[in-house]
DNA sequence: CCTTTTAACGTAATCGTTTGCGTTTACACA
DNA sequence: TGTGTAAACGCAAACGATTACGTTAAAAGG
């Protein structure tokens, strides 16, 4: 390892002080404007590179943001990444980023990590097995700025920045109910995740408002990814349960229930409509209606509100919470008429 | 901020000195069996827990290993990260990802910010725009090791993870050709990384060994993205340029072609076959044949010989290029026998 | 010309660890 | 009892930067 050129040496260099070398470079007051100017000509000249551990040592922090995912290969989640990357870029932060691949275990370990490493603040979007609060709880007592989006908490007093489930559940629902469908089935996720929870209520409003009855049964839970959608599919059809709908909180459990209902000689969407969540990529390709988040706003929103709490650094300001509103996006699958 | 317990803390609380309770939580000798465990106990009891900043600045680099990857949200590179990410949580890194968005000034940046967040080492996989092997020289220069891996440089001695590109498209070459396609477009990248010129490589090697003859009009170069594909298509159909199938060197290209051909009334594959490459999860929902790499061998195998430099920090070595060989995944769009 | 102010600098402490080196202690052996 | 040796420990200097404080010298004011 080439010895790195520290500020001592261009000190040394300069015949001065570190002290005056470390004024000159962070352009505070205390050194006079010729000497500044050579400074910075031989600490450019040197090819010297503060040395951030040292710098992040002194300051408390590092200039990192930790930022925890469920998976990272979610158009959302992707997207949602790129837009807080530009605004930790503008304020001259890394971000850090971890998978918690769904596991409270893998998300715990995360977090552990990224508060060890210091980092400034974190941004998350919860795992679907997350249940214990004390980890979040933990963040909190130590004073790091801490920001959910997405997938939050509803019991956790942090800042929160979502979309409004609610509401797309209630319009893509209504959609359905629009092109004919009566007996809607709902594929929910985990019911403590306010994402999920809010999309239920939003599916009970719908029908509610539309004066059709809500059957319990035509509930079913824990169905978030293409195998539990297939599985699903199956059981409503041995079952004999009557559907023509399905009313899904993933696109990817949608997915397997459509590829399913196809193979099975169901037509989509005439005999059955199906409406996703996400508006993932292949959604688009294979005719599925989904509901667009705005997913760069999200981000924005998130890494702003965590910026504004890191450079306050006061006490924790009361909770903001920021939605956004999700567009229903109508492809083939649902569309009866016409 | 709540104060944080530091070894200091723990040395005043038991009347010693801080060098002992160092070595008594590094299991380094010098500390007496009893006092040790008192040590520990105290430490838990207050809990402490040391501050990596302070460490790494000690030890010179940190325990952060940096990542990048033209886009996160390729499946490939998802996977990659993945395995990576289990590499170095073993060893007890964290990874530090960024994006280049195919941007080499992003790429740059990104590396730039690495280097000063003093990271051990990186992985990456160069973006379409790298051209300049200014960055990356800086970086050996500096001592840093590296790894490439998928999209490497032709010209530059680093180790290298790949797949072997040009047998995997001389396999899907050789397949369409069994298939009975004679008139075989290819769809390349940009040549100077190793990955898209091998496969244009393979191209050739696999018409010459079948007897067919090597058109330049045939090979379409920059087609690496959907709205390439799709123009791709167009320009070929507008031109009246004959052809009956097409290799891709992405699946987002064959994808787009594969659409605008549909859309214009060409039935795939009886009249024109397509296979694209990296067997991205929507391929199997259009029928795509494809070309599945072996994404989490090459993200352990590139993890593992960071590490080895890392643990090695010894002069750089020789360096090694591993090779994994792909698999041809024939879907529809490539079946025109049986 | 002397006093006072102010800018310009240097000294040294500090952040939390690790680690080389010197000192103490305990214990074995003669 | 005296000597030797090794283990156990403390002191203090690092790592590279920031910053409170003290010093000097020049400029300003009378």
């Amino acid at each position: 390892m080439r010895k790195k050129v520290t500020i001592k040496d261009i000190a040394k260099e300069l015949n001065t002080a570190s002290s005056t070398v470390s004024r000159a470079l962070n352009n505070l007051p205390g050194v006079g404007e010729a000497r500044r100017l050579h400074i910075l000509n031989t600490a450019k000249a040197l090819g010297y590179e503060p040395n951030l551990l040292a710098q992040q040592l002194r300051k408390g922090h590092s200039n990192t943001i930790g930022l925890i995912v469920p998976q990272i290969n979610r158009q959302f989640f992707a997207n949602v990444i790129h837009s807080i990357e530009m605004v930790a870029k503008e304020k001259g932060f890394n971000v850090l980023i971890s998978q918690s691949n769904e596991s409270d275990v893998n998300e715990r370990d995360s977090m552990k990590a990224l508060i060890a490493s210091n980092v400034a603040g974190i941004i998350m979007s919860v795992s679907a097995q997350a249940r214990d609060l004390g980890p979040y709880l933990e963040v909190l007592e130590k004073q790091i700025p801490l920001v959910m989006f997405d997938r939050t908490l509803n019991n956790l007093d942090v800042h929160n920045v979502i979309n409004d489930n609610e509401l797309s559940a209630y319009n893509a629902v209504t959609h359905l109910i629009e092109q004919g469908y009566r007996h809607i089935v709902h594929f929910a996720g985990p019911q403590h995740l306010d994402i999920y929870s809010l999309r239920l209520k939003g599916y009970k409003r719908a029908l509610r408002d539309h004066g059709l009855p809500f059957e319990p049964t035509r509930v079913l839970t824990q169905v978030n990814n293409r195998e539990a959608g297939k599985e699903a599919a199956r059981m409503l059809l041995e079952n004999n349960i009557r559907f023509d709908a399905i009313h899904a909180a993933s696109d990817y459990s949608a997915l397997g229930a459509m590829l399913y209902l196809r193979k099975k000689g169901i037509q989509v969407p005439q005999q059955v409509g199906i409406v996703g969540c996400a508006n993932e990529p292949f959604t688009e390709l294979i005719g599925l209606s989904s509901i667009e988040q705005y997913s760069e706003e999200v981000g924005k929103a998130a890494a702003r509100l965590l910026f504004e709490d890191i450079e306050l650094q006061a006490e924790r300001p009361v909770s903001k919470k920021i939605s956004f509103t999700p567009t229903l996006i109508i492809r083939e699958s649902s569309k009866k008429i016409n």
